[in-house]
DNA sequence: GTCTATATCAAGATAGAC
DNA sequence: GTCTATCTTGATATAGAC
């Protein structure tokens, strides 16, 4: 009974999750530890042990969970939108800057793949795929492009007062034109 | 007499930075504590504040050695080869493989550019800057796709067996004609 | 420039009772 | 499903002697 849900967690181990995202989310990931999180929810942390295995079970979850939102999102931003490869970038660097811890976990560590829910890392890939018009080569350049402007803008590293936005449309015109 | 050298370091300061590094590239980020570094070097962790303020001082010393280091082969790369962007690309995914803690300590977090040698973050720049022809935007464009590129890499993000020889190509293919 | 001793803090995780 | 009590580990950093 405990795992007949699509995402195998039980109810409570959902709230759990809901818990530790939105940690996450507010304090950033030094802050998700295990006494956070159970505290959050009242209780004390060696009782979230009878819900996850361990601490990367539970980022496991959230994680899981991330991706299939991030995948709708992108999902939902190809079909409104009228260029792909530029409703596509827009939705990425939407979804990094609204989430920066959360794409953070996703994105910048090896992924425990094995401790995902099955084929939850494809799918926001395969939008990718189609809006680069089928072509894998370009559409792994395209989507490191959008993870580098991501990842250089969340951690500050572009000098101050610069033009982020057209940074990001002189990309999608390589990629779209080149 | 204590700073009169390039980098403001004294010698032991410099030996300490040596054996910081070492560690780093050796076990990675995780690795590098104040216990290990002195261990490494003979000593005890408290000595190591009689040459550095704190751990932060010690890691923006490795990162200003780093940043001189990636800027000259850099500029070498260009030098050398006849078409800029593409050995720029070349030079760039070989430091970050070359060196893969090192890379995600220089690039993966915040600056504290207030304890980094002065210009040191501008001049590996500048040398895009010029391989993209003088433009800002497709400069810091392609710097993106580069650092997403070793990222995704580094991370193992990519598909096994995926042919990221090719995606660097066309990513520059796309830089350089688009 | 190095030492010992120590402060301070906090993390993940387990055992076993209720 | 939750509790208390505890283990184990390990980090940065300071004080003060030599």
């Amino acid at each position: 009974m405990a795992s007949s849900a699509p995402d195998g967690l039980t109810p409570r181990a959902r709230e759990i999750v809901a818990a530790a995202r939105a940690i996450l989310e507010e304090d950033g990931l030094e802050a998700l530890t295990m006494r956070r999180i159970a505290e959050r929810l009242g209780i004390r942390a060696p009782s979230l042990y009878k819900h996850f295995p361990d601490k990367e079970a539970l980022e496991a979850a959230i994680i899981s969970a991330a991706f299939e939102e991030q995948a709708a999102v992108f999902e939902r931003a190809v079909e409104e939108g009228d260029e792909p490869l530029a409703a596509l970038g827009a939705a990425y660097r939407r979804f990094a800057l609204a989430h920066p811890h959360l794409y953070r976990l996703m994105t910048d560590r090896e992924l425990r793949r094995d401790l995902l829910a099955a084929g939850v890392e494809d799918r926001a890939g395969l939008t990718i795929y189609r809006a680069a018009g089928e072509d894998t080569d370009r559409a792994r350049a395209a989507w490191a492009f959008a993870h580098g402007m991501a990842m250089l803008e969340l951690t500050n590293r572009f000098p101050p007062g610069a033009d982020i936005d057209a940074a990001w449309h002189e990309g999608i015109r390589a990629f779209r034109d080149g």
